[in-house]
Formats: C-alpha cells, sequence, structure tokens
DNA sequence: AAGATTTATGCACTCGATTACATTTATATA
DNA sequence: TATATAAATGTAATCGAGTGCATAAATCTT
C-alpha cells in the first residue's frame, strides 16, 4: 500500500541508491535530480519506513526506560525530561514498568533487547542486581537513575540524598529541636538508605542521641507513610517534628494528621523530600529538600546520548545533584 | 557479534527455516530437531532481533501513545492501564507528549507512524482536528481517550461527564444549597464542554437561575484553579459551592482557600472531579465525582487490540463509563 | 583533443528473519 | 513391494532501505 522507495525511484526515473541519499541528504546529489526526487516523494506521499532503515544501519534511534510505576509522579517527571531532551536528537521511548519486581524488570529488559533499543535509562526496582549482568553483557548502554545497583558498574544520576537530608535536620536542630523523627523508605533502595545516612550523621554531628522508638520504615507508599505516622503518635513519646523520605510517604502522613488531628493532643511538624506541585498545601510541612527531577531527566539523557554516540569514557559517570533547601 | 538465525542453523545443522519455525512454534517440526536448535539457541545466546522480524512480517507488536503531558496523573494512570493490558498481548509501547500543541501532536504521529506502530491511543491536545485526517489516510488503528475530535470518526472510551457533574450538582441542590459555583476547563475539550453541560443542566431542571458571575473557566491546570477561586471569592456574592472541572484546578482553587482561608469571610466548600490520591486530603472537598481511570486505560487497550487484529466493524465504538458519586 | 579528475548515478548485495514452494524422508495403503 | 500420503526439512525469494564498488557524465589539464 504504502510507497517504498522503490516506487519513489520509479516515478522520479531513478535508481534506489539515489533515492536514498537524497533522503539521507547526501551532498553529491544534483540539485536537479534532488528536487525530481523530493517531488516524487511529496506527489507519492512517501514515508521513510525507520523499520527497514534500522535493520540496516543498526540503529532504531528508540530507547528504553524502565521503572517500578507509571502513575508516579517523581518517575513520570524524571520521563519527561528525558523525552524531552531525547526526543531533540530524534530518539523516542518505549516506557516500561516493572511493578517493583526484579523479575518484571529482567523481562522488561529482554523485550527492549529484542526491540534492539540504542540505550536505556533504567529506575531500579532494587538495589539486587544480579541479572543485571545481562546489561553488561548485551553492551547496551544504561544509565541508572535515582538508585544505585549493587555489583553494576554504570552511568547513574542521583540527588545527594545524603546532604539532603542532613541540611533539613541540622536546620531543625539549629532551631532548637531535639526530638526530631523519622519515617525512611525502603532499605533495599540506594536512596533510601542514604537518607537515612543524612539523618544519622546530622544527630550525631550534633551530639543528639538516636532514638529507635521515633524512627520507622515504610516503603515510600502514601499507605505505609499513614502507618507509620500513625505509629509514631502512639508512641509513648512522639516527637515534635518528622523527617519524611519521601513525597508519597508525606501524603500518607498527612492524611493520617488530618483525620486524626482533633484527637492528637500533640503537636507535630513535618519535614521532607520532594517539592511537588502539592507539597505547598500539605498542612503540616514546612521543611523541603526540593531536588531537581526534571533536570535528573535532562541529566540522564544527556549521559545516555554520549554512550550511544561513542564518545564514552572507559569509566562510569556518577552525577549527583544538589538538593535545596525550601523552608515555609 | 549477536548471534543470527544463520549461527543457530549452522550449529544445530539445519536450515535457517527450521530454525525460524522452531521460534515461532510450528507444530510440523519433530521433537528431536526442536531440541536440537533449542539447545543451539540456549548455547549461542541467540535472541530475536524484532526488528528484523517486523520487516517481514509487517507487525511491530508496539503501539503508540500521545498525550498532552507526562506529568500529569490522570494521562499517566490512563497509560499505566494500557500498558498493563497491551502487554499481556506481547506488545510495548513508545510514549509521546504532545505538550499540548497541535503541531506537536502532528509531529509526534508521523514519528509513530514511521516507526510502523500497529496502533495508537490518542488523548487529543484539542478538539481541533484537521491534522486527524492523516489518521485516515494512514490506515493505523486509533483509539481516543477523555476527549473527542471534530470531524474525525474513531473509536473512543470517554466517560459520562455530563451525568457525572449532573449528579454532583443535583446532589448539592437536594442538600438545599442553591448558589453553586462552577469553574470550568478549556472549552475546547468535548470533557470541559460536557461538564459545563451537566452543571446548567442540572440547574436548569431544578429550575435554579444561571449566575454567569459566579461561573469561571480556567485551563485545567492547577494555577488557573487558583486564579479562578480567586475571582469567585472577591466577587460580590460568593458561591456557597464550588464545582470544579478536574482534579488539578482543584488543588489550585484549594491553595488558594489555603493561603486566604483566615482573611475570608465565607465560607466555601467544594465538589469536584477525580478521586486522586490526594483528594481525600484536599480539606474543602466533600462531594467527588469518581471516575475509573485504570479502566479506561484497558478499555482503551481492548478496543485498539480488537482494530488490530481486524475483528473490527466498520462502525466506530464509543464507550462511555460511567461515573461514580462519592460523598464524604 | 586526449587523458586525468571530479561529480553524479546505478548495480547489486546486505541487514535478519519469514515463508511459499520444492524436496526429501517416513509412514500408510493396496 | 510399489505407490500414495503425510510429515519434516531445505531452497531461495522477500520485506524496504543503505552502501561499497563500478561506471558514466561533466569538468579540468596541458
Amino acid at each position: 500500500m504504502a510507497a517504498t522507495v522503490k516506487d519513489v525511484a520509479k516515478h522520479a526515473g531513478v535508481s534506489t541508491a539515489t533515492v536514498s541519499r537524497v533522503i539521507n541528504d547526501d551532498p553529491r546529489i544534483s540539485e536537479g535530480t534532488r528536487e525530481k526526487v523530493l517531488k516524487s516523494i511529496e506527489e507519492l506521499d512517501y514515508k521513510i519506513n525507520s523499520i527497514a532503515r534500522s535493520l540496516k544501519t543498526n540503529k532504531t534511534y528508540t530507547i528504553g526506560f524502565i521503572c517500578p510505576e507509571l502513575a508516579n509522579n517523581f518517575f513520570m517527571s524524571v520521563a519527561k525530561g528525558v523525552e524531552d531532551e531525547i526526543r531533540k536528537q530524534g530518539y523516542s521511548v518505549i516506557v516500561c514498568n516493572s511493578n517493583e519486581s526484579i523479575e518484571e524488570e529482567k523481562e522488561r529488559f529482554r523485550l527492549l533487547t529484542e526491540k534492539c533499543v540504542d540505550g536505556m535509562i533504567v529506575i531500579p526496582a532494587s538495589n539486587e542486581g544480579s541479572h543485571f549482568n545481562l546489561f553488561k553483557e548485551s553492551r547496551i548502554p544504561v544509565v541508572l537513575v535515582d538508585r544505585l545497583v549493587e555489583g553494576f558498574q554504570a552511568d547513574a544520576v542521583l540527588v545527594d540524598n545524603i546532604n539532603g537530608c542532613y541540611s533539613a535536620v541540622e536546620y531543625l536542630i539549629n532551631k532548637g529541636h531535639r526530638r526530631i523523627g523519622f519515617i525512611g523508605g525502603d532499605m533495599r533502595l540506594t536512596s533510601a538508605r542514604e537518607r537515612y545516612e543524612g539523618y544519622t550523621r546530622a544527630l550525631a554531628d550534633y551530639c543528639i542521641p538516636i532514638e529507635d522508638c521515633i524512627i520507622k520504615f515504610g516503603d515510600f507508599h502514601a499507605q505505609s507513610g499513614y502507618e507509620m505516622m500513625k505509629q509514631l503518635m502512639h508512641g509513648e513519646n512522639p516527637p515534635e517534628y518528622v523527617f519524611i523520605s519521601n513525597y508519597f510517604m508525606h501524603i500518607g502522613a498527612t492524611k493520617y494528621l488530618m483525620e486524626k488531628n482533633s484527637q492528637l493532643n500533640h503537636k507535630v511538624s513535618i519535614a521532607s523530600f520532594d517539592d511537588m506541585e502539592l507539597t505547598s498545601i500539605l498542612g503540616f510541612c514546612d521543611v523541603i529538600v526540593d531536588q531537581p527531577i526534571s533536570e535528573i531527566g535532562y541529566k540522564a539523557a544527556e549521559l545516555l546520548m554520549e554512550r550511544m554516540n561513542g564518545t564514552d569514557s572507559i569509566f562510569p559517570q556518577i552525577v549527583r545533584f544538589k538538593t535545596n533547601l525550601k523552608i515555609k
């Protein structure tokens, strides 16, 4: 049905090689034939078949993006940054959902390999990454985002979680607070670990004892934020401030506090990660560690482009963005 | 580098045709050769090259998803539903951002055509759709989601916006409210128009006069929700209830009310569309029109699959999901 | 004007897999 | 046992575009 180079060639009275050269802006084509061919392309409404082209050139101009969840603002903001950057170079993005499962992550990886993507950007489901060997073997460039994977060396774009969290806790300490609780994420994720590290380090530096009873660990989801805040508030001596390790748990925690606010005879405030659209209306929070989410996506795309263009150093590049402390 | 059918064929001592048949589960292959081939595939770590396959079969097992924005929970929840459903059949999804621009929408469409996607799911940027002729010509199956396009007949998955909005307004009327304001979306979108229609229809059916001064139109973004609520509250006689046409404007409006709450000598409540994770903590809202977002994605995928498999009727199918009124 | 260069174009193979058709081998039938 | 039939495999063309090499045409040299 659709016109091919052959049709165009016949129509223009030239060979397919010439048509191909016109399409690819080969300079050694005379102005006359170029126009003739372009006219035929126009008239036949010829559109290139990138499948055929890819087969020959071994380039698909497609990258894969694997993340643990699609309906997640953080991940999708990264994806947006990636898409934005990468399409400028004519690439497009196949988006895959690993569902926070290592198995599915592996499975998506296989799929993308079969589809011959030129590169991948992965937000790992876990730091457990034995299956990441597959990446190495495949020789497909990979850039990790937000989290690292044990035993797998690759380019990565992260934020300085430790100092981000540290600065928030330090700020609270300087404001005179001593009893600062913590709600952490899944400790199998580097980001969760680093944030916890920032918390403990700040306390240690200011000689404040670490009280396990005001430290809880959730899983970065709203429901667990709700639960953990509940547990904290039901403790013997609840903290006056709670640092919450991500946006979604922050939402859950706020939900709990809103529901139970009148019944609680204890005032609590929140410091948290991520300044999303909604953060400003989450009423208990006045200290925010903001990370440059779009930039993360841009940078990941940029690193990947470098690898795909072969201008790579042997050494993996780890880019860490600084966070920004916002006080309401 | 990577092994091809040829390599496998040589290694197993058979022809490439036989290898291909094994890969594609052709039943008329003897158990013996099948095992031999599978063993070679294993040993050579052969992976199929779907580019080559697609060229021959004219199927890419890839669909396109074009939406006006990536970092948008509603769109991405639809995308999630789509991905979920479609990957069961071995498809994957190229996600494109039209940036709410008709031009970019067109441009993405061209890209996806070149990439030979088997179908597309589109959340249109506008009801203006002269460029949708391209779809017709291309003969690539398309399913529209959430919004229709003028003059373009295609399968679509929508919700019953009119009755959804109607039921909420009716509920408020039955509770004794008479002065119900309205914040609408961009009227170039069918969804915005239908919701407004539901509002006016309910008022008319209950013989309540429509007061233009308590009706504002934004653009479905948070910022405009903020602005419009501000305008309403600064009006001479602000309404007691406001129906807000979508989640993001709801957020913006709430933000305004939270900031100015103490200074307003007028109490206002909100009814709104969409029950997202955060809706429950948006403090002014107690009436919600909930739409089955994931289902929308599933259904769109399903319709598209039907078209792609050619089991299509000539007539476009329009599926409209009922909404569900939730009272807090 | 004949040969050397440069420029423009075409021929034909290739990428990796699928498949119609041909051929071989095994099995059933008379 | 010869023949018909079914099952298993191979041969070779094909999908649509790109490209090394060959060739033709145009331009330059001397």
